[in-house]
RNA sequence: GGGCGAGUAGCUCAGUUGGUUAGAGCGCUACGUUCACAUCGUAGAAGUCACAGGUUCGAGUCCUGUCUCGCCCACCA
């Protein structure tokens, strides 16, 4: 039985071939076991609007990783997926379809609507998740969610209905982000501030009965004077004292304006005095409260004056700004306008600049979770990884602020609240922006009540508002999991385990997340935050698709194969550290899948014997074998537990490095290398290049699952002893130290370096590869007497002697413990090799003077470890061995000439 | 305004508690293809570890300050 492979290796079929299999045979799928413990992951779940991108390749990729790894490890292993209705995305993206064909949604019912976003949904949402799955994620699709099916929509009622029944949920009237384009409030995380080269306008306030008197503001939103209903100045101001007792004359439209004075302004900005507009500025409407001034609304929900706005009501707030400026210009009020600097709230979802507007809202108050949520992470009941983020996180519970939790969308978990329009009458203007009912308390329920509990009537009205996305996202690693059911998974399943995701949402999701595991789980969702980088652009830009940088994942696993994209944004991601890509980083990853390939096709292509009773290497079988082979094995078992090491604190970098080096340079480099020679090649060893090459296919399987499962399917015949169905669930390699493994691998590294000492001294002097040399070592060693052969095959030797101080012989260096001559006189440029060795000397000598002023040191002495002071001790002798070497070798060619 | 991160070879980055003459990949130079792989091999050149002080027997690593770049947070109109 011969196992053919093609020269190069092509992903793709592999890729979707073996994507087929492991989900058809629910190998994703965990055993519930109640002796172990279980490793969770739940997914950041892709909004259902999203398109794979780097990002999301980058954080899959991490949590594929862990989930693999965890799961060769034995234990029961679930990743939860999903995806998230994203409210104002998804909405935007059917809305943007209607208005192709020229309608709003207002041209539906919201039934009519949400019908249409549902039917998006199941012709599109399904893309992301189609996306996961050719990257290699190794989800557990039978436990899929969607955050609006009907189990995690039950789960937001519970959370909603039992914080109110806490007295953690309530209504208010409060100046909020507003989106003039998306009409509907934000929460102050999805409005971020970005800054702005703005205008500060310092307009002149006329006071009342006195002719030409007037008092200068300033302000960067001159279209909000129209609903100024004072004007404040802080009470130390001397300046402004005589002003107490008069009022100020709004500009453009005449109303009167009491002067207030408010610890909160600050005298020296502008002119000291500032204008009040209570509905339209969040300190505005502190001062407005403390001093029981008038709210006045001046704005439309799109942004456009409305009829309080006088002769501006229909203009757009920006328009309206121009507009007023010219009126104040023309009527000599306006002094000046300078430019200013400052930070503007955006929407996150459309980027417009967000208006303070006031109106009615659902809040939750925080501050009790969030001290709840802080002392979990303060404990160490959550780390963040890395440490740095915890700081971050802390700092923002510290000033957590009430989370407006309506929106004024459509799509969504609608507010569980109804109100009662039976008996009683509406009160005159009872309506605010917001529906109101009637006399009766409105009805909070986890069911859609039938009837009102106060009146009877069945006149019942619900909330028109739906709920922040975030509010069903928060509850996603129980919700997902079946609560509020008490289910067999929740109570095994939760707490999760790690949580891997971007810095991005930590306030949106991860600490909201804390807070309501804590909440209603009474136990924290996870216990590691791996908080991984940004992907950007080779010049540090975010990669986003308005700009055009992007590199697509896609495009990358059609070209190279899921496997090199893995690899390579492994490779290049420093733990926590965000990433700078190009897409010739991903020749990384392929140059090393084809390496991996070729050396199974290499070893298939040399297998003498058709199959082995097992690979398993018992300790008396590696006793007995050649050094070549107890050193592979020796730098195998090294290496996996620096990748143990590397996995176990989240350095995937690391492992990557670990298993690049050691399969390209230790066994492919040095060791296949060796075993071509017929010498070190014995039956024996053949079981030892199976028993390597299997291993790493487990050790690479977590990073490249598709190649290296394509591979140790062929690999698995070989042995009798059954391997089982999949290198997904193979055994995870243990590291088996061997008992005197030092010895061969101090042997490997004095044959690489008198090897490479030969290969340069060939180089150097540009010797005919194909001329044979003859090699003499001279050594008191007995070692190095057995690496002839070796030595002979990797430097094409004719033959290699040990004899002393051998005549007709060039000294070609020096290694620990071996004089290495070479019989290639005749070839030798004498003058370079006296520049050579003359350079040798002269870095030999500094070298050695800094070896001995550190010795001299008498505090070296005493305060280094002894071991540090033998170390250096060691060194300098050595180096005065080579020094006086290559002394006698500069005398030696001098006589030659 | 506060906080965080980065600055190490031409480029992209490692360098875990301070302890060999600071590493890798890419690129570059030279040589090599009947050899598993040219998506390869061998060898080489290339660094004032941003700068200035300090602690220490010893600093890329710790401390202080400065500069440059990036990010996050913040209700001074």
């Amino acid at each position: 039985m011969k196992i053919e492979l093609d020269k190069t290796y092509n992903p793709r079929e592999v890729e979707t071939k073996w994507y087929e299999i492991w989900e058809r045979s629910g190998y994703f799928q965990p055993k519930i076991d109640p002796r172990k413990k279980p490793y969770v992951v739940v997914i950041p779940p892709p909004n259902v609007t999203g398109i794979l991108h780097m990002g999301h390749a980058l954080n899959n990729t991490i949590q594929d990783i862990l989930v693999r790894w965890h799961r060769m490890m034995g234990e029961p292993t679930l990743w939860v997926p999903g995806t998230d209705h994203a409210g104002i995305a998804t909405q935007n993206v059917v809305e943007k379809r209607l208005a192709k064909e020229g309608k709003t949604r207002h041209d539906f019912s919201r039934e009519e609507f949400l019908k249409q976003v549902w039917k998006w949904k199941e012709e599109h949402g399904s893309t992301i998740v189609r996306q996961l799955r050719r990257l290699g994620s190794s989800c557990d699709w039978s436990r899929e969610r969607f955050t609006m099916d009907e189990g995690l929509s039950r789960a937001v009622r519970e959370a909603f209905v039992t914080l109110y029944e806490k007295g953690l949920i309530y209504q208010g009237h409060y100046i909020i982000n507003w989106c003039p384009r998306c009409h509907t409030a934000l929460s102050d995380e999805e409005a971020p501030h970005k800054e702005m080269e703005g205008m500060l306008y310092y307009i002149q306030y006329p006071v009342k009965g006195r002719a030409g008197e007037h008092v200068t503001i300033a302000t960067t939103r001159p279209e909000t004077m129209l609903g100024d209903t004072a004007v404040a100045v802080n009470p130390k101001d001397e300046r402004y004292h005589h002003l107490a007792k008069e009022k100020l004359i709004l500009p453009l439209v005449g109303r009167e304006l009491a002067v207030i004075q408010d610890e909160f302004v600050d005298p020296d900005f502008g002119s000291g005095l500032v204008k009040v507009t209570p509905a339209h500025d969040p300190n505005d409407f502190e001062m407005g409260k403390r001093h029981n001034l008038e709210f006045i609304n001046v704005m439309h929900p799109d942004g456009r004056m409305n009829e309080k706005g006088g002769k501006y009501a229909g203009m757009d707030r920006f328009n309206a700004r121009k507009q007023i400026v010219e009126d104040l210009e023309a009527e000599g009020l306006l002094v000046k306008k300078v430019s200013h600097l400052h930070a503007v709230g955006h929407c996150y979802r459309c980027h417009t600049v967000i208006e303070p507007y006031f109106s009615k809202q659902w809040f939750v108050k925080m501050r009790p979770l969030a001290d709840k949520a802080a002392s979990i992470v303060r404990e160490g009941k959550v780390n963040f990884v890395p440490d740095r983020w915890t700081k971050v996180y802390l700092n923002w519970m510290d000033g957590i602020r009430d989370w407006c939790i309506s929106r004024q969308i459509w799509w969504g978990h609608r507010i569980p609240v109804w109100y009662c329009e039976g008996n009683a009458p509406l009160p005159p203007g009872g309506r605010g922006i917001k529906g109101e009912g009637g006399n009766c308390p409105p009805i909070v329920s986890r069911e859609t009540p039938a009837a009102c509990p106060s009146c009877g009537s069945t006149n019942l009205r619900q909330d028109e508002d739906v709920l922040d996305t975030w509010f069903s996202s928060w509850l996603w690693p129980f919700s997902t999991l079946g609560w509020p059911q008490k289910t067999k998974d929740l109570s095994y399943f939760y707490p999760t385990t790690d949580l891997v995701t971007a810095s991005e949402i930590i306030f949106f999701w991860v600490a909201r997340m804390i807070m309501a595991g804590s909440e209603f789980m009474k136990e924290p969702p996870f216990s590691t935050v791996n908080i991984h980088g940004t992907i950007r652009t080779e010049t540090g830009a975010k990669m986003s698709k308005s700009l055009g940088n992007i590199i697509d994942p896609l495009d990358v696993i059609e070209h190279v194969g899921a496997d090199a994209l893995r690899f390579s944004l492994m490779m290049i991601t420093g733990a926590g550290q965000d990433a700078f890509l190009s897409s010739e980083k991903f020749e990384i990853g392929r140059n090393f899948a084809n390496k991996i390939w070729n050396a199974c096709r290499f070893a298939f292509l040399n297998l003498k014997k058709e199959s082995f009773e097992s690979f398993d290497l018992s300790d008396a079988e590696i006793a007995k074998l050649g050094w070549v082979d107890q050193w592979i094995v020796a730098a195998l078992n090294q290496s996996i537990e620096e990748v143990n090491r590397a996995l176990e604190s989240y350095r995937f970098n690391d492992a990557c490095s670990v298993l690049y080096h050691f399969f390209w340079h230790d066994f492919c480099d040095w060791y296949i290398e060796l075993t071509k020679s017929s010498v070190v090649s014995r039956q024996s060893s053949e079981k030892v290049l199976l028993h390597v090459l299997e291993k790493s296919l487990r050790l690479l399987h977590p990073l490249m699952p598709f190649q290296t499962e394509e591979l140790w399917q062929k690999i698995k015949p070989i042995s009798k002893k059954p391997l089982g169905e999949t290198i997904m669930t193979a055994p995870w390699p243990k590291a088996d130290p061997v008992k005197g493994q030092e010895a061969p691998l101090r042997k490997a590294r004095l044959l690489k370096e008198i090897v490479s000492l030969l290969r340069n001294f060939r180089a150097e002097h540009e010797i005919d590869p194909k001329k044979g040399i003859h090699v003499v070592i001279e050594s008191e060693m007995g070692t190095v007497r057995e690496l002839g052969e070796e030595i002979k095959l990797l430097v094409q030797a004719d033959a290699v002697l040990f004899q002393s101080s051998p005549k007709g012989y060039l000294k070609a260096g020096l290694v620990s413990g071996a004089i290495v001559y070479i019989n290639a006189k005749q070839d030798i440029d004498i003058t370079k090799r006296k520049k050579t060795i003359a350079g040798n000397i002269t870095k030999l000598e500094s070298y050695i003077r800094t070896l001995e002023s550190k010795l001299a040191n008498a505090d070296f002495k005493t305060r280094a470890p002894e071991a540090v002071y033998q170390a250096e001790t060691d060194k300098l002798q050595d180096s005065k061995k080579k020094l006086t070497h290559f002394q006698q070798e500069q005398k030696a060619l001098a006589e030659l000439g």
